[in-house]
DNA sequence: CAAAATTAAGGGAACGATCCCAAAATCACA
DNA sequence: TGTGATTTTGGGATCGTTCCCTTAATTTTG
C-alpha cells in the first residue's frame, strides 16, 4: 500500500541512502555484491523510483504537451500514437490540449501547458490567425516546441515536420485531370498556414500549366469543420458555378462537401470526383471511399516526438525541417486508377 | 527565463520562506498588508507555484490517467473534452492510453499509469476479455478506478458512469419496427462487458414480445472495428440470412456494415435501415446519416471526471454508479420520425 | 503598567531522490 | 607492517514548498 522509498531499503540492508542510490544509477563506485544486494531487495519489497522527486531534483517534469486543432478525427489520435510510440518507453508523459479550432483556447492551452511545466511542446496550429507572441514566449522560457502538419510561416526558428505538400497537392490535381475533369474546385485551407499555401500553389500552378485555372473554382471555406465543407459546396451549387471535381484542404471538409452532394442526389464520382489531403481512416469508412493523398501520420509524431527529445537533450541544437514523404492512395471517389 | 521560486521572494522582500507561503495559502496568521505586498511582488516578479515540489510535498501527482480502447472514433475524443472540462481548472493534468482494444496492451497501460504515480483513472474497457485482477492490483495501490461506457460485470466495486442501456435499445429496436421491420440484425458487443449484454437483453426483450426474435439475427462480430462491421454483413449476405435491417454495438460497427451494403448496391434505408447505439459524430458524417442512441458524452466525461475527485479527496466515500439518459436520434438512415 | 493573550513572523524538518565530499575499508607493495 | 593508493561507503546539501514549532511583536486586560 505505502510507498517503499530508498530510505526503506536503506533502512532494511542497513546501508546508506548513497549507496542504494548507486545501485541504481550506474556508478562504478559501488560493489558488485553490494549492488545484487540491492537491486534484490528493492524487488523483493516492490521498490520504485518516485518520479516526483526526480522531477523536483532536476526540474524536469517528463511531461510533453501535445496541443491540437481538435481530436474528434482520427489525424491527431493518429499522430499521437506515433508520438507516444516514441515517449512513454522514455518515461514520457504525454498531456493532450484540444483547441477546438480556436486560437484564443489555443493560447490558453500553451499558459496551462506552461503551468503544467513541460519539457517540450508538440503542436498542430489551430486553423485561425497564429499565436505567434505566444510561441515565442513559450520558447523564451526554454520549453522547446515541434510543429507539425500545419506549420507556421517561416520566421519562426522551430523544429517542423511537414510532408511534400505542394508537390504531392499538384499530383492528386493531375491525377484528377488525368481522369477527365476539367472544373476542378480547391477548398483551400487558411492562408495563415503555410501549407495550405503550398497546397494552393500546387494547384494553381497545375491548373494553370493546363490552362485549366479560374479564380472562381478557388474557394476558401468558413473554417475546418463538416459543416464548413458542406457550407463550401451548397454556396459552389446555389452559386450555379460549374464544377466536375473537388480537391480539399483535409478529408473532413471533403466529406462535409461529398455528404451535401449526395444528398442533393449528385453521383460521385461519376457527376463529382472528389480528393483531399490528410491520409486518416475517415476516408475510408464513406460511400464511395475517398481518394487523398495520404500522409505517414505515425512516422509524423514518430519524427515530432524524437525532434522534441532532440531539444530537451541539447537546448541548443539546431532547429530541423524533417520532410517526410506523402503518398497519393486512389479510391472510388475518383474512378480507380490513373491512366 | 529563470523560474522564480519562493526564495527568490524571501530575499526580494526580506521575508522568510514561511511568511511567503502564508500569502498564498489561505493562512490567518498573516498581516493583510504583509500578504498585499507578497502578492504584488509575486505579480511583479511572475512567481509561479511549482507543481513538481507540491507533487512531491503531498505525494500526489496531480495526474490523471485516461485510458480509452482507441482515440480514432470520435467517441472517446469526446469524453476526453468532457473529463478535461472537469480536470484542467483544477490543474489536473490527463494522460492518456489508447489500449487498441488488446487487454495485453491495456494491462501494459493500467502499470505505465501506476509507474506515472496517476492519482486516479477513468477507464473504457477493451473489449476482450478483461483485466480483472489488473484492476483490483491498481486500486490496492489506492488509485481510484471509474469506469464508463463499457462496464465490467458486477464483481468489482468501483464508480460506474452508465447510460440506461436497456431501456434504449429496446426502445431503438422498437423503432425499427415501427417503420415496419420484421427481420432486424443485432451486431451485438463482447459478452464480458456488461452493457453489451444490456442491450442484447434490451434488443431481445422486444423482439420477444413482437413475436420477431429469431437467434440467427443475433450476430457477434469479430471485434469493433469497421472491418468487423464489415465483415458480419458480409457473412449475413453471403450465408443467404434475409434481414431488413440492423441495429449495432457501436457507430463503428453500423458504419462498417453499412459500407459493405451500399458497395453491393443496397438501397439505405429502403432495403436495409440501420441505427446504432454511441451518438458519435460519425453518425451524421456518412451518407445517409445514420439513426443511433446518442449518448451524452461530454457529461459522461464530466461526470466520471467528478467521480474520480470525489474518490481522490476521500478514498473512503463509496463507490457510485450514475445512470445517464440516452436520447434516440432519429436519422435518413431509418427513415426519420417513427410513427 | 505589568502580565496575559493574541497576532505576526521566522527557523527548520519533511517529501524522495541524487551527488559532492569526506571517511572508512581494503588492497598493493616495499 | 606501515604507508600510500584505491575502492567502497556514509553524511548531508539540494530541489521548492508546506507546516509545525518557536520567538518576537503587538494588543488586551486587570
Amino acid at each position: 500500500m505505502k510507498r517503499i522509498t530508498i530510505k526503506d531499503l536503506s533502512k532494511y540492508l542497513a546501508l546508506s541512502t548513497s549507496t542504494i542510490s548507486r545501485a541504481f544509477v550506474d556508478d562504478k563506485h559501488i560493489h558488485p555484491d553490494t549492488k545484487r544486494t540491492v537491486l534484490e531487495a528493492a524487488q523483493k519489497l516492490g521498490y520504485r523510483p518516485n518520479p516526483m522527486a526526480l522531477s523536483l531534483k532536476y526540474g524536469k517534469s517528463k511531461n510533453i504537451g501535445f496541443v491540437v486543432p481538435e481530436m474528434t478525427t482520427p489525424f491527431s489520435s493518429t499522430v499521437l500514437r506515433g508520438v507516444q510510440n516514441i515517449l512513454y518507453p522514455l518515461g514520457y508523459r504525454v498531456i493532450i490540449m484540444q483547441s477546438e479550432e480556436d486560437p484564443e483556447i489555443e493560447r490558453k492551452n500553451l499558459l496551462l501547458l506552461e503551468e503544467f511545466n513541460v519539457d517540450g511542446i508538440i503542436i498542430n496550429l489551430c486553423h485561425e490567425t497564429y499565436n505567434q507572441a505566444n510561441y515565442q514566449h513559450v520558447m523564451q522560457r526554454g520549453i522547446p516546441m515541434v510543429f507539425f502538419d500545419r506549420i507556421p510561416p517561416n520566421a519562426l526558428d522551430v523544429s517542423k515536420v511537414l510532408v511534400n505538400d505542394a508537390i504531392k497537392a499538384s499530383l492528386m490535381v493531375e491525377h484528377l485531370i488525368s481522369i477527365g475533369r476539367k472544373r476542378i474546385v480547391h477548398l483551400r485551407g487558411p492562408a495563415s498556414i503555410r501549407n495550405a499555401e503550398e497546397r494552393v500553389s500546387g494547384y494553381r500552378r497545375i491548373l494553370t500549366k493546363y490552362g485549366l485555372f479560374d479564380p472562381a473554382l478557388l474557394v476558401e471555406p468558413k473554417g475546418m469543420l463538416f459543416q464548413h465543407g458542406r457550407d463550401a459546396a451548397k454556396e459552389l451549387v446555389e452559386k450555379g458555378i460549374a464544377f466536375d471535381s473537388i480537391f480539399a484542404f483535409t478529408d473532413t471538409l471533403a466529406i462535409g462537401a461529398m455528404n451535401y452532394l449526395l444528398e442533393k442526389g449528385y453521383r460521385i464520382p461519376e457527376q463529382v470526383a472528389l480528393a483531399s489531403f490528410s491520409g486518416t481512416e475517415m476516408a475510408t469508412i464513406v460511400h464511395p471511399p475517398l481518394s487523398n493523398v495520404q500522409q505517414p501520420l505515425v512516422e509524423m509524431g514518430e519524427t515530432a516526438a524524437t525532434l522534441v527529445m532532440e531539444k530537451i537533450k541539447d537546448p541548443d541544437v539546431a532547429s530541423k525541417s524533417v520532410t517526410l514523404d506523402a503518398k497519393l492512395i486512389y479510391r472510388a471517389s475518383t474512378l480507380g486508377m490513373p491512366v
